[in-house]
DNA sequence: TTGTAAGCGTTATCAG
DNA sequence: CTGATAACGCTTACAA
């Protein structure tokens, strides 16, 4: 059977028709026929296999293209088992950071020919291990990717590797192997805070510490005493209090810090809600941010830049530790797990200084 | 053949075989196995068929709860062309407002046996009715919710129409068939703004508009216009200045604004980013807000709550107006679109009043 | 290098 | 009310 080809003068109609023909999707058969191969040669093409002729693929390539081609990810599922599916596992409460995380991972998914699947969950939940396994078998995902602190969870992430299940966890500190995990130094860039703090002449340090129990927390806390400690200072135990990353427990944990007769002269937040807490507190309280006193927060979120003054804080390229997350995952479920510990898994966070510190 | 029923007493192993139980899924031939039944008849009582005897229903049930089956939506997309996926469309940059919508769709989503998969994607790209039909077609999705402001476009929905695909559009005024539409009455919402604005005792106020582009924005400016105008207050012309929604316009309206000899009393913003780009340019220029300037945004989004003073703004429940989306969609997915129009279609903000507006 | 045929787990058609 | 049997669009042994 012989076809002529289409000229590629397409701008000459109306676009409503070539939408159209996006839509109806021709299927491999229809390529086969056109191209006069086999369903298995077009397949071959597909999937990049090298057992194909030079001209055999030339030939094929051109009418997937002039088709517009493009395999149904549901039978591509149903025969090989795979969805071509990512999921995104978390439950967090900071919204920029998850819209930072999905950008960057949808950057490299597109760009692949996987989708992202959104799952947000319970981090205290008895169900938890239950309700993402029900969450990627319900929609047979390839792989999922976690953010912290359901990151943290051992336990999820062994009843995944014991399922083969592929996964990479965002986290704080390396709890894993590296193809199954992207670290921020958290603790590395706490400690830079606090060097920051000591040259800019402060003693009198308070720390703000998120739930303990959190791993980026504790990280944070002890980078930021031991960068402290390189210049001999060292952090009142009452003057190191417990908030849970809220912004009213910033202010919580603030009024208590400021009550005192002597008060810290700088405050470190584990995060930049908390740190606007100090902000709100310190003003309602009448002292002046940052002449009477210095804050900073972590995260660099949206807020930082905007509220008056603005924060002093330390960024995450979020976005770029969701694309090696991304990249990763996706090397691992292509069977190339060598090469996706091989992909950088630790990124280093930076101080951003804003006006919200100030030299004693 | 006939099968011992297993009982029921799963509790006793280990917590790690369940989860595996749960990985390794069967398929509807283990349970008409199991039954004694045909596929065919499982299968009818999957999809809820009336014609199956009540007995029989009973029993593969009970086969199902026991197996912990759940059928493949690849198989089942494959087999009936759909996919039990839903995408989001959005070019949006408010981090805030897109997750409240993930949670309020995936609410609705989890309960109904669907998933969301998130497309970002350019307002003003050539080609982005080409897009976004790429990523219908590539996953087959059931159904798309558009976010503001590519809701607002009409030759995306008239090819979505055309091509039969269900979508519902968020937008704040009825752009199409209430089947197709949840809106927030932004209009009434600004004019609420506008009488509380009046009855605060402003004469002299300014607005700041969206991009004129977007009918978010024009809703607004009338709105805000016309609850004035009840109160005979008028806006001068000079007082009216368009900024591109984000922080930095937010400033740069204000300094233009307050620079002159005589100054507004207030100052009503499209929305928080910018209304907090005020605070921030009346900070600089010693203006005192809410003594010497009244601030307002709208969107109330975390900003709002956290900025100093805190602002007053409008509140829309986008977590709501989510859920009514995601309902209306699968309706109609699901042949049910005369349903899906008589769902609420409209959702009305309120006013939240805080710290940044002062009577005069 | 290429093709044939047998699934993958559902739903749909059409009898009974 | 129930059940064979044929799709659905693709991958994968197994040949050729």
């Amino acid at each position: 059977m012989s076809f002529a080809v289409r000229p590629a003068t397409q701008q000459l109609r109306p676009p409503g028709r070539t939408i159209i023909n996006t839509l109806k999707s021709s299927t491999i058969n229809d390529v086969a026929r056109l191209a006069g191969v086999s369903k298995r040669t077009v397949s071959r093409v597909i999937n990049g296999s090298q057992a194909v002729g030079e001209s055999t693929r030339v030939k094929v390539e051109k009418v997937i293209a002039e088709l517009n081609y493009s395999p149904s990810p549901q039978a591509r599922g149903l025969a090989s088992s795979r969805s071509y599916l990512l999921g995104l596992i978390y439950d967090n409460p900071d919204a920029l950071y998850l819209d930072d995380v999905q950008r960057g991972v949808l950057e490299i998914c597109s760009q692949l020919g996987y989708e992202l699947v959104v799952h947000p969950c319970r981090y205290r939940s008895e169900t938890l291990v239950q309700d993402c396994f029900a969450f990627i078998n319900r929609s047979k995902l390839d792989g999922v990717i976690i953010l912290p602190p359901v990151s943290e969870l051992d336990h999820l992430a062994s009843a995944l590797k014991q399922a083969e299940r592929p996964y990479v966890r965002l986290t704080s500190v390396l709890l894993d192997e590296t193809y199954h995990s992207v670290v921020s130094d958290d603790r590395a860039a706490a400690a830079e805070m606090a060097r920051y703090f000591a040259q800019l002449g402060h003693q009198n340090i308070a720390f703000i510490s998120g739930p303990q129990r959190f791993k980026s927390s504790t990280e944070r806390m002890e980078g930021f005493q031991l960068g402290l400690s390189a210049y001999g200072i060292k952090l009142r135990p009452d003057w190191i209090v417990e908030g849970n990353n809220s912004f009213e427990t910033g202010i919580e944990c603030a009024q208590q810090l400021l009550s005192g007769t002597d008060k810290p002269t700088a405050i470190f937040a584990n995060n930049d809600q908390m740190a606007a807490g100090v902000l709100k507190a310190a003003h309602d309280l009448g002292i002046k941010v940052p002449d009477q006193l210095s804050v900073a927060g972590f995260d660099d979120n949206l807020l930082a830049s905007r509220i008056i003054p603005a924060l002093t804080t330390i960024r995450r390229s979020v976005r770029q530790m969701a694309q090696l997350a991304a990249t990763k995952i996706i090397m691992d479920i292509e069977g190339n797990r060598h090469a996706a510990g091989h992909v950088a898994a630790k990124v280093a966070p930076t101080l951003v200084v804003r006006e919200s510190t100030k030299s004693l």
